[in-house]
DNA sequence: AGCACGCCGACT
DNA sequence: GTCGGCGTGCTC
């Protein structure tokens, strides 16, 4: 009886977003499990393309009417995506709108996903003269983009008639990492023959010879060639003579570039024990409860996520800890490390491709028991899952803003449910869902209230900027401020200074005739940079040299407006010459690993300021800093977004918590236009509860999340026109399906129209129950796949985090 | 996505 | 009359 194999094929299209099935060759009939990638025909061209195998049918009634294409190869000994994970990709699928090729590729690292190649070669047909043109002395010839359409065409003909040959090529990007090891081969004897026979000239080699014959046990050859300075050449020189020989062994790739100390468990306050014994009852009794541990900045969270993974380890079972992106920073990192050593694998945005497999593999082998990463880490491979932990569950970082459009904190709920284990959902500031359904008993809520040693909330004065305005000359910095931070430099302590960059650049703008500068392919105005000297677009990277004269009246009177925090840095030097100043923002944190190095020097005392984006507001934690300034607190709040109140509110709350977090008393200046606004005036005395019931109220009256649901339709297209009309189609049809209670925003044009060339319209439905709206979504992605081939993008964003 | 098939304009 | 342009539909 033939097996039948269901696979689900690497072609991102609603058409082929279904199995396909294909016969199980003999030979791979007891191999081939689910979950394994393997090489398949796809199409009449004989086109190769990577799947995933999804299901295997042993009791296959083949159908007569078609006549099933066999499975190629098989590319990997055993399945990459286990059961588990399999399940979650069908449904992931389902409530994002994304294809399910595209949620397994998301779901395993890069390195795994195909890589397609496409070679011609001659046949015996091909006159010789076009063969020596085309080919050379070459056996075959790689057809890829990189041909003149003149060879294409050529390419094209010969195939029609059958005078080439076209054959496809399916691989891995994946590399594992291997090193030269060095051994010497032959025994001291020869070596010693050898050694003589060098001519007198041969310094190089001789030296080799003399350390082979002292040092017969194997070496690597970066540290051989460290050690004795000698050039690959010459050891390629020892192979050839037969002094040794050279082995690639695999190794991982370690990305942990520092060792740490071993730490110990910290003593709980009563509120941390009763949170960690609420989670370790759940770990033990295998409830997938969900717990939201609310606790203020300093309350010691990171000690109860550290005690209930350990419970949950000495239960033979693992952890998965999600942090956002930005506070993945080595303090973090380093903690769960000092806690669990070896037992830990790290997955982040700054691993290379390759260190990112190796940490999954390390994961997949069950050599990792704790994890520890942001948002692409819940899909990490572990199989014992005891406790999930997210962090910071409020952090928007954990939205992914392409398809597909998943959560963490829901995937992190879905296998909670799938191992029966509990998730604990940690923020000062929990999200007003998480805090809702909290408060409507599906989550447990655990309270830390109190700063662990009694430390006292920083003391946190608002400052009027309007009022500022109308007293001193326009500058960033009010005068209370500026006295607060000479204090600091005096006394020898340092400072945290941030620049909301939400909604906010630096632009060039001509005092004469208003003309400010735009990128010629998005509406929106170019930043200045002056690191480069250049004005930049931050939507699609367009770059130009900054004007001296305006390019619209030709005046000279053309200037820089608004602040970056280039300039802010430049005033601070004016401002205080004496001060050390590190700024932290985009610009300066590019480079890999430029992070880590700028946040330890500030530890270490080497600057008495650290400037810098929302990226300081995270995660640090530094006992000398007793002053916090944030210099323009509502930049977000002038956005038209139901969530700019809470995002406000958060980022305040939380960059306050950054100072006096020692013995120390924290000081804190919020400068703003808005003092009077609840989100900054409850941020000042960090009352998370009022700021819940307030906000709460006005997303009641707006008809807003928590309360209703959202789905955000987006539709792009380099025709303006068609954006637009294939919008009003869509709002057409959905209205069919709709009850009467939903409501429908827009279409209106993208908070910024046009990025890339491309124009923008959105939609966003308000709903409490729609029972036929899925179905219509999926149907409107279908329709628009056709349409495509025009231009036209469609996506669906499902609980989206903002309306912009 | 990428390939073949198929139907219309400008060449031998 | 054919070559090759791209619009359309399908891929186990």
């Amino acid at each position: 009886m033939t097996q039948i194999a269901e696979v689900i094929v690497d072609v991102p299209t609603m058409q082929t977003n279904t199995p396909y099935s294909y016969e199980i060759p003999a030979a791979l009939v007891d191999q081939l499990q689910p979950g394994m990638r393997v090489v398949v025909p796809f199409g009449n061209g004989g086109r190769k393309v990577q799947g995933f195998v999804w299901q295997i049918k042993t009791d296959a009634t083949p159908d007569p009417e078609v006549t099933l294409k066999a499975i190629e190869t098989v590319m990997d000994p055993a399945p990459v995506v286990n059961a588990e994970l399999m399940q979650l990709s069908g449904w992931l699928a389902n409530t994002t709108y994304a294809f399910t090729i595209t949620c397994l590729q998301t779901m395993l690292p890069n390195a795994l996903k195909a890589k397609y190649q496409k070679w011609v070669s001659p046949t015996d047909q091909l006159p010789a003269d076009i063969r020596t043109r085309l080919f050379g002395e070459q056996k075959k010839l790689l057809w890829d983009d990189t041909l003149s359409t003149e060879i294409v065409k050529q390419l094209l003909a010969l195939n029609r008639q059958h005078l080439i040959n076209v054959h496809y090529e399916v691989s891995s990007k994946s590399q594992v990492k291997t090193m030269m090891m060095v051994k010497p081969i032959t025994s001291h004897e020869n070596l010693m023959t050898a050694r003589t026979q060098l001519r007198k000239t041969a310094v190089k080699q001789a030296e080799l010879i003399d350390y082979l014959m002292d040092h017969p046990e194997p070496i690597s050859q970066i540290e051989l060639e460290r050690k004795i300075n000698v050039s690959s050449s010459i050891l390629k020189t020892g192979e050839a003579n037969g002094w040794l020989t050279r082995k690639a062994v695999e190794v991982y790739r370690d990305p942990f570039q520092t060792a740490v100390v071993k730490t110990q468990p910290l003593h709980l306050n009563p509120d941390q024990t009763k949170a960690v014994s609420a989670i370790c009852a759940a770990t033990d009794q295998e409830k997938p409860e969900t717990f939201l541990l609310e606790g203020v900045t300093g309350s010691g969270k990171t000690e109860v996520y550290l005690q209930t993974i350990a419970n949950a380890l000495s239960h033979g079972k693992q952890a998965l800890m999600l942090v956002p992106e930005i506070s993945l920073t080595p303090q973090i990192v380093g903690r769960v490390r000092g806690r669990f050593g070896q037992k830990v694998a790290v997955l982040h945005s700054g691993l290379s491709g390759g260190e990112r497999f190796d940490e999954w593999r390390r994961i997949q082998r069950g050599e990792a028991q704790v994890v520890v990463g942001a948002r692409s880490a819940v899909f990490a491979p572990l199989t014992h899952l005891g406790v999930i932990v997210v962090d910071e569950e409020h952090e928007s970082s954990y939205k992914q803003d392409d398809n597909p459009r998943y959560h963490a904190r829901d995937v992190a709920l879905w296998r909670a449910r799938y191992h029966h284990c509990p998730v604990v959902l940690g923020s000062a500031t929990p999200s007003l869902e998480s805090r809702a359904r909290a408060e409507k008993n599906v989550y447990t809520r655990l309270l830390l209230p109190n700063r662990v040693n009694h430390q006292q909330l920083p003391d946190v004065t608002i400052v009027d900027m309007t009022e500022e305005l109308r007293h001193h000359k326009e500058s960033n910095f009010s005068g209370s401020l500026l006295q607060a931070l000479k204090e600091r430099l005096d006394r020898g302590e340092q400072s945290l200074l941030m620049l909301n960059r939400r909604g906010y650049s630096s632009f060039v703008m001509c005092r004469d005739c208003g003309f400010v500068l735009q990128c010629p392919n998005c509406d929106i105005s170019l930043t200045l940079h002056m690191d480069t000297k250049t004005m930049k677009c931050h939507y699609c990277g367009h770059e130009e040299p900054i004007p001296h004269v305006c390019p619209s009246c030709h005046g000279h009177h053309i200037r820089y407006y608004g602040t970056g925090t280039q300039k802010v840095e430049q005033e601070l030097t004016e401002l205080l010459p004496d001060a050390r100043v590190i700024r932290m923002d985009v610009d300066t944190t590019r480079r890999k690993g430029a992070h880590e190095r700028l946040l330890k020097q500030f530890g270490d005392h080497k600057a008495d300021i650290l400037l810098g984006t929302q990226m300081i507001a995270k995660g640090l934690d530094f006992p000398d800093v007793t002053l916090v300034g944030v210099l323009n607190a509502d930049t977000a709040l002038g956005l038209p977004d139901f969530r700019a109140s809470e995002r406000t509110f958060q980022l305040l709350t939380q960059v306050s918590g950054r100072a006096g977090r020692a013995e120390k008393a924290g000081q804190v200046f919020i400068q703003t236009y808005n003092p009077d606004h609840y989100a900054i005036q409850l941020a000042k005395t960090q009352n998370y509860e009022q700021f819940f019931v307030r906000e709460m109220q006005l997303r009641h009256r707006g008809n807003y999340p928590p309360y209703y649901f959202a789905v955000k339709l987006t539709a792009s297209d380099v025709d303006e026109r068609q954006a637009a009309e294939a919008m009003v189609k869509i709002v057409r049809q959905l209205k069919t399906v709709l009850s009467p209670q939903a409501i429908v925003l827009g279409p209106t044009p993208g908070a910024i129209a046009r990025v890339n060339k491309r124009y923008y319209y959105q939609l966003v439905i308000k709903y409490k129950r729609e029972p036929k709206l899925d179905a219509a979504l999926f149907n409107i992605l279908g329709q628009a796949q056709k349409q495509s081939r025009g231009g036209l993008q469609i996506a669906i964003d499902r609980n989206p985090m903002s309306f912009m």
